[in-house]
RNA sequence: GGCUCCUUGGUCAAGCGGUUAAGACAUCGCCCUUUCACGGCGGUAACACGGGUUCGAUUCCCGUAGGAGUCACCA
């Protein structure tokens, strides 16, 4: 066997959330893992949901996501074009589908909107559905041209014999057979000249060599169809791989249409793109060994696609955040720095240090987003009550904390060297003299210079951070606020 | 409703005839700690149901139930 071929085929609709960028990941990953071409075809014959500016869209999510294309409307590699609406002025699917209709697998079809809607028929709740009754399948040759002629607008459609069944092989799901009776004679060409998705997909897929065609499990049962296309050209049908679905915490599919989140989103929301692509790796695949954590790289390394489940799964975002966390913790600090750095400034417009900030939170949070809950006491001191400063397991209570804010205030003014080490020094010192534990001191202090019940460092951290003058300043405020 | 697919804890999941049924997230408890977090340790929690096949079924087969997908001149 030759090299494997795989694609990703978006329409450009709108933006790419993660349940698309999943399968533009695992075809990526089927590919690169044996050494083979991915490629990148954008399916617009559809001109009335394009979208201006998707098409950017997708080239930005492939970017950031890391998967990069070996072929592709910006990256020719000799099968283009690689963007079906330009496909199309090259004649190829009209060539394709007469050649159908020479074969008698497909045949012209004038029937108007108003008889298609009559075939309609409501089957529950609102529901129709419409088979197409082979109407124009009867008409003669010499009727067929005299309305071509005419100009009478046309489709031209598959004709599936009502008898018999087609079967085909996914390489996840096994054989699948259906009753050929249950095969609609879907279009293949429209009345705008454009091929449908199902004709074009199959009519590029082949012309470019494809040889594993991957996509979502919503397309399984149309693949019959398909499937006698392939037969009916005569081609060889590639390999098939469904991949289950990713749903929401309803188990319902992800779409653009129900506000379901767009990997660009979550990107603008504070993740991690590689923290998003791993999780989404191992929404419907596992690897061998039992790890979690895996670089893009280390994906195309370990990715067996025959290790892909078939149910679907739950888009869990509370795990995505624990995973981006992971990620935020191990990232390099000035990647870090630089993601950290919008957010911090939005909070904090004071002269401090961002970059120690920036490391104090790093460890402490899941998203960027995050951030501002952690810091927001640097801008203004919050307010707060004296009943903050009791705590059970410190020993430490409004009272005892008054009285060690107020004994260490003056070693604290008459110190100049506020670096966290000399700041601890001087506090461990003090600790020793009265003969308690370190919170005892540490809690009031803490309190005092950040009025708050969490805070992304210790007391002389903070302290560093926010210079002698503010720090004696809060101190003061906590003395006057517990004498109060 | 027809057809197709799916079914291990709340979620992601390992398992591929014999296991004390992994692990992760979440949750709960404990420890550590300059609070919280981090980290460490531990707990709660699952094979949808009914028939087969088999010495033995979570695992194979058939039903039932439930869920999902699909049934367009959308992809």
């Amino acid at each position: 066997m030759g090299k494997i071929r795989t694609r990703y085929a978006p329409s450009p609709t709108g933006k790419m959330h993660v349940g698309n960028l999943r399968s533009a990941l695992y075809e990526f990953l089927i590919a690169k893992h044996a050494g083979g071409e991915f490629m990148l075809r954008i399916e617009d014959t559809d001109q009335e949901r394009f979208v201006e500016g998707a098409t950017e869209i997708i080239y930005r999510t492939m970017e950031k996501a890391g998967l990069a294309h070996d072929e592709g409307p910006d990256k020719d590699g000799g099968y283009g074009p690689y963007v079906q609406s330009e496909r199309m002025k090259t004649g190829i699917y009209m060539k394709y589908a007469k050649e159908l209709v020479e074969k008698g697998e497909a045949y012209y079809c004038f029937c108007d909107k108003g008889r298609l809607e009559s075939l309609k028929t409501e089957i529950v709740e609102g529901k129709e559905i419409m088979m197409y009754d082979k109407h124009c399948l009867s008409l003669t040759k010499e009727q067929v041209e005299a309305n071509l002629a005419a100009g009478k607008p046309f489709v031209i459609r598959q004709n599936i014999p009502r008898e018999g069944t087609t079967t085909f092989h996914d390489e996840l799901y096994g054989d699948i057979t259906v009753e050929n009776a249950e095969l609609d004679d879907m279009v293949l060409i429209k009345s705008d000249g454009y091929p449908t998705y199902n004709f074009a997909n199959v009519v590029d897929d082949h012309t470019m060599h494809i040889t594993h065609v991957v996509r979502g499990n919503e397309y399984l049962s149309s693949s019959p169809k398909y499937q006698r296309l392939y037969d009916a050209f005569g081609w060889e049908s590639p390999v098939y791989i469904h991949l289950p679905l990713i749903t929401d915490e309803d188990h319902k599919k992800l779409s653009k249409r129900s506000g379901h989140a767009s990997f660009e989103e979550l990107l603008e929301q504070g993740f991690v793109p590689e923290a998003v692509v791993n999780f989404i790796a191992l929404l419907g695949w596992s690897p061998e060994e039992n790890r979690e954590i895996f670089s893009l790289e280390e994906l195309i390394q370990e990715f067996d696609y025959r290790r892909i489940s078939k149910s679907p799964a739950v888009f869990d975002m509370v795990k995505l955040k624990w995973m981006n966390g992971e990620y935020l913790k191990a990232m390099d600090f000035d990647r870090f720095y630089g993601m950290a750095e919008p957010y911090l400034k939005e909070c904090i417009t004071k002269g401090y240090d961002l970059k120690k900030i920036a490391a104090m939170v790093k460890t402490r949070i899941e998203v960027l987003p995050d951030i501002a809950e952690h810091v927001d006491f640097f801008e203004e001191m919050p307010e707060y009550d004296v009943s903050m400063y009791a705590h059970k397991k410190m020993k430490s209570t409004p009272e005892s904390s008054l009285e060690v804010l107020k004994e260490l205030l003056p070693r604290l003014e008459g110190q100049e060297d506020y670096s966290n080490d000399a700041l601890y020094e001087t506090l461990c010192g003090y600790v020793k003299e009265k003969g308690c534990k370190n919170g005892y001191v540490m809690w009031p202090i803490r309190t005092a210079v950040s009025g708050k019940q969490m805070t992304p460092g210790g007391a002389t951290e903070l302290m560093e951070v926010l210079g002698k003058e503010e720090s004696l300043k809060r101190i003061r405020q906590g003395i006057g606020k517990l004498k109060g």
